[in-house]
DNA sequence: GCCTTTCTTTAGAATAGTTCTAATTACTAC
DNA sequence: GTAGTAATTAGAACTATTCTAAAGAAAGGC
């Protein structure tokens, strides 16, 4: 069984389990999440999946991209006001976010930090979700 | 001396350091956001500022929030893509967005904590800034 | 297997927030 | 005062995204 067999029987179990259906556009869309991690917008994630199935229109792609995300199998990255990208890694994990490249890195958070940041809240404050983004310069331009 | 002239003060030293100039304009939306601290949008600080100087502008007040972000007396604070938010507190903080009521909440952070997260960058990331930004619910409807 | 219902996709229009443009107005320095 | 620069203004333009309405695909009941 390949790879992507396997992520899209994935797929198919979580969509499922939120009701909803497996199409061949929103698999096509998680695979190409997955081929190429580098936090794409969706205007990028359309061209790349419009050269495997060319008639996909972008209000699927986004539509597709939002399910996902719904289903908590890619997670939504926002800098400032710019294009949202997409982000297959689940593992708990920050971003770095190099101005002169306008590359994303992942950064790794030892569950063991992020704790210790959560803790900072005031009594009365009940966080979901902690968001952790470092704006700079990365040495290696490339990853 | 009022505490409004001492903050027109440094707003005009802050700009003149800058080689901007003070303007009525740009003293009145800092103004603004130094006496409600709420973390409004543009528009919100649009519709403040033209209660008290009704020929104000939109394009004003966006060059004018601009400015301020850019002389590091004002930070500009995004949640996803919602609109931006301003906010003149120049402590290091973190912000909690309160997802049912919209609200958002500065969080200090102590110094250690900040240097804790910096240090799990790898070798070669140069963080300029840390953003930290937590999604949940706080208790307390107001603040 | 057909029919109904529900879900999904699609193209294009619409929207929100922000920036750009070009003209006017206000300062500042001489 | 005049020249040169900076700032403001109204409205157009722009970008990323969502909405709308119609068409297409899949699943369940019988």
């Amino acid at each position: 069984m390949s790879i992507a067999t396997l992520n899209a029987a994935a797929l198919a179990q979580r969509l499922a389990d939120s009701g909803l259906r497996a199409t061949p556009q929103r698999e096509i869309v998680y695979d190409m999440l997955l081929k190429k991690r580098d936090h794409p917008t969706a205007d990028e994630v359309f061209a790349r999946v419009k050269a495997a199935r060319p008639t996909i229109s972008l209000a699927t792609v986004y539509n597709c991209l939002q399910t996902l995300v719904s289903c908590d199998l890619v997670r939504a990255v926002n800098f400032e006001r710019g294009p949202t990208r997409y982000c297959p890694n689940l593992r708990p994990h920050a971003h770095f976010h190099d101005e002169k490249s306008g590359q994303t890195h992942d950064i790794d958070l030892p569950p063991r930090l992020l704790e210790k940041v959560r803790s900072v809240l005031p009594r009365g404050f009940a966080a979901k979700s902690v968001e952790i983004t470092f704006h700079g310069q990365a040495r290696h331009a490339s990853r």
